[in-house]
DNA sequence: AGCACGCCGACT
DNA sequence: GTCGGCGTGCTC
């Protein structure tokens, strides 16, 4: 009996495919394979192994070429999740487990330059010298690699294009690599003991502990105040399924996993880590994956992608922060870490522990129903008491002052106390950049990006005007590129030009700077953070990078400037974000044996997420978010999903979008609601035209199969593949 | 998605 | 007369 297979493809499709396995070769489920499709050849993972009977309807099968695992880079467990993700995200399985394979590609691809039959024929007649000297380059051996073409491409394609030659591609195993140990190996680390944990400590950590020893899979949301060594909870955990031979997994958004931090894993735990860290190149991140497989690591502390990490026997999972947005992946498959994280954990029947300061809606909400026990610790380590916050309201600043100043004069003062005291200052402007936007006074139009439907921001330093959604830069114009007007003016602050105008404040002062900007890799990022931690500056100005898990003891005062950035975005969520920042980074005051202040400048202030954020109030901040929340059907209280169409044509993004519209009224029915089309908060978006639907839905069910009926619709009327985009439970509405 | 096949305009 | 544009259809 002929035994066959099916193979999920990283295609579009939603379907898997069918091969025959030759007798020579051996298969399972979750090992890779090269398979040929249709004039290719493509990487694809075994999904399923069977007879006859499932493959008795397809016409012309085709065999496997080859295989390129010994054992299955999946487990059985891993493929589960892959479907699980193909499901809920409604994602075809290819799609799904190309984020959970190993990271470096098992093939090599090359294209070889090849004589045709008709390219033999034509070497017998009369031909250019130059061109009969390629063609016998070719007739001598196997053809010519494509990349050593370059000094001959223009005669290359001409003779291609005549149908002399060819090109021929072929897909082969790439030798497997001996890894190396660890990345510990020459870094002499010094190991730690466990520090005493306060009573709130010691009460999670038993919870915690006791979960554990049921090997059950249980769910808690550890909700900390800043600074309440909620990282000590998470070591005592780790350290206990280690004992038990088990393994655990900590997820942490990426700005947190610096080698600080990683040092302190490795302190404690040596080489049984592994660190999946976003600027490790597709090697090492792959050493790493192996070491984790082949079970010389069983601890892995990584950003969202780790909650793949092969591990067995898993007993705990960690999310930290498990608020941040970053969890969320922005492109296909559209999985939230923290989500993906606790169906993998009730699969191997492992504890969870989510942990935050500002704990997600919708975390605190299924704490609150008793789906996930609440753990709470109210108390700083070493009782230290959280920072006093003083508002300042910036039109009364501006009525009594009659000048137009990003600083208010108690913030001003507040820094220069510091200055005097030797104490450090985080300063907050969530905007990158010198100025905002550029505006015309004479035609009134701010300069745009030529891809994004989005006003450029002024970089002063690079002299340049940038586009922070695509990436676009161009000169900074002396003219109006529209209207040719000098009057150009240039609007809004970003954390350049604060930096800037501190440094005219106060000449006197060491100041830094942290932003995508000044901090473009991991290792400027800890470079600047470390000069701040040793106190070779005295004020730090940055964006929300300078919000996050950072422990500096000398700092004595946060000042926001605009506490209101965020609040103005056509975003659920906007006062959300604000307050969670807002928590954050007034975390960071007070940290060290000095009381700390925040300084919070808005224009709102009885935004309820400034008054909530402004008296480190986390319930009131709740209350106040579910209220509006229930009023509004959002999640909690409904599940969302966004639909998204888009083309680079803006008649065709709108005639798709007015087609999926019509459909959708169709499958309208109870517990739906279907809001849209409409424009997208940014109609044009990296050259492409932009309209969404949002649905919200009573019950996740019901959300999946209006979204299901949404992809057999486009593909059934043969929308182009990329342009329909769905995101389910999504983050932010852009 | 990628790739082949197929049918209409501006070039040697 | 040919090259090459991208519409349409298919991939086990």
């Amino acid at each position: 009996m002929p035994q066959f297979c099916e193979v999920a493809l990283p295609v579009p499709l939603n379907q898997l495919f069918t091969y025959s396995i030759p007798d020579s070769l051996s298969l399972k489920p979750g090992m890779r394979v090269i398979v040929p499709f249709g004039s290719r050849q493509l990487v694809g993972v075994v999904v399923r192994c069977g007879d006859m009977s499932a493959a008795i309807e397809i016409t012309a099968i085709k065999p496997i070429q080859e295989v390129l695992d010994e054992e299955p880079a999946l487990s059985g467990e891993m493929l589960r999740l892959g479907q699980w993700i193909a499901d809920y995200y409604v994602v075809p399985q290819g799609e799904a487990l190309s984020a959970l394979l190993p990271p470096r590609s098992p093939v090599r691809r090359s294209t070889r330059v090849v004589l045709t039959t008709t390219g033999q024929h034509a070497l017998q007649g009369n031909l250019q010298a130059e061109e009969r000297e390629f063609l016998q380059r070719l007739a001598k051996r196997r053809g010519i690699r494509r990349e050593s073409l370059r000094a001959v491409w223009p005669l290359a394609e001409k003779l291609r294009k005549r149908g002399w030659t060819t090109y021929e591609h072929t897909v082969k195993a790439s030798a497997a690599r001996p890894f190396k140990s660890g990345p510990w190996e020459n870094t002499s680390f010094k190991p730690s003991g466990p520090h005493e944990l306060t009573p709130q400590q010691q009460k999670a950590f038993h919870s915690i502990r006791q979960q554990m020893e049921t090997h059950q899979f249980g769910v808690f949301l550890l909700h900390g105040v800043t600074g309440s060594g909620k990282t000590e909870v998470y070591l005592r955990a780790i350290d206990l399924a280690l004992k038990r031979n088990q393994s655990a997994l900590m997820l942490v958004p990426e700005i947190n996993l610096t080698p600080a931090m990683a040092a302190l894993f490795a302190s404690r735990f040596g080489e049984r880590v592994a660190i999946l860290h976003s600027s490790l190149s597709d090697t090492e991140r792959e050493a790493q994956w192996r070491r984790v497989r082949e079970g010389f690591s069983d601890v892995v502390i990584g950003t969202r992608s780790a909650v793949f990490a092969p591990l067995n026997r898993l007993a705990l999972v960690i999310v930290d922060e498990e608020h941040d947005a970053s969890y969320k992946q922005e492109e296909a498959p559209r999985y939230h870490g923290r989500d993906v994280a606790i169906v993998r954990a009730r699969d191997a029947g492992a504890t969870v522990v989510l942990g935050s300061a500002t704990p997600a809606m919708e975390s605190r909400y299924n704490a609150e129903r008793g789906k996930y026990h609440l753990l709470e610790i109210e108390q700083r380590i070493r009782e230290r008491p959280l920072a006093e916050t003083a508002v300042v309201d910036m039109r009364v600043e501006f009525a009594e002052t009659g000048r137009q100043s990003f600083l208010s004069r108690k913030l001003e003062a507040e820094i220069a106390r510091r200055l005097e005291q030797r104490e450090q200052s985080l300063i907050l402007l969530n905007r990158r950049g010198y100025s905002a936007f550029v505006l015309c006074r004479s035609c009134g139009q701010a300069i745009q990006c030529k891809n994004c439907s989005i006003a450029l921001t002024h970089h002063r330093r690079l002299a340049r005007l940038l586009c922070h959604y695509c990436g676009y830069a161009r000169p900074v114009p002396r003219v109006c590129p529209q209207c040719a007007s000098e009057h150009i003016y240039f609007m809004g602050e970003g954390s350049e030009r604060i930096e800037d105008a501190l440094h005219r404040l106060f000449p006197q002062a060491r100041i830094g700077r942290l932003d995508r900007d000044t901090a473009r890799g991991q290792r400027q990022a800890e470079a600047i953070l470390a000069a701040f931690q040793n106190h070779e500056l005295d004020i730090l100005v940055g964006t929300q990078m300078i919000a996050k898990g950072h422990d500096i003891h000398r700092v004595t005062l946060v000042g926001v400037i605009t506490a209101d950035i965020g609040l103005a975005r056509p975003d659920f969520r906007s006062a959300e974000r604000t307050f969670q920042l807002l928590t954050q980074v007034s975390g960071r005051a007070g940290r060290g044996e000095f009381l700390g202040e925040v300084v919070i400048q808005t224009y709102y202030p009885d935004h309820y997420a400034i008054r909530a954020a402004a008296a480190q109030d986390y319930d009131l901040f709740y209350q106040q978010e579910l209220r509006f929340r229930q009023l509004m059907r959002y999640p909690p209280f409904t599940v969302l999903a966004n639909v998204l169409v888009r083309s680079p044509s803006a008649e065709t993004a709108l005639r798709l979008a007015g087609r999926l519209g019509r459909h959708l009224e169709t499958q309208q029915k109870l517990g739906i609601k279907l809001l849209g089309p409409a424009a997208a908060a940014i109609l044009r978006l990296k050259k492409d035209y932009r309209y969404q639907f949002l649905l919200k839905a009573s019950r996740r069910n019901l959300l999946r199969e209006v979204l299901l009926s949404c992809r057999e619709f486009a593909q059934r009327e043969r929308f182009p593949a990329a342009s329909l985009v769905i995101d389910v439970d999504p983050q932010t509405l852009l």
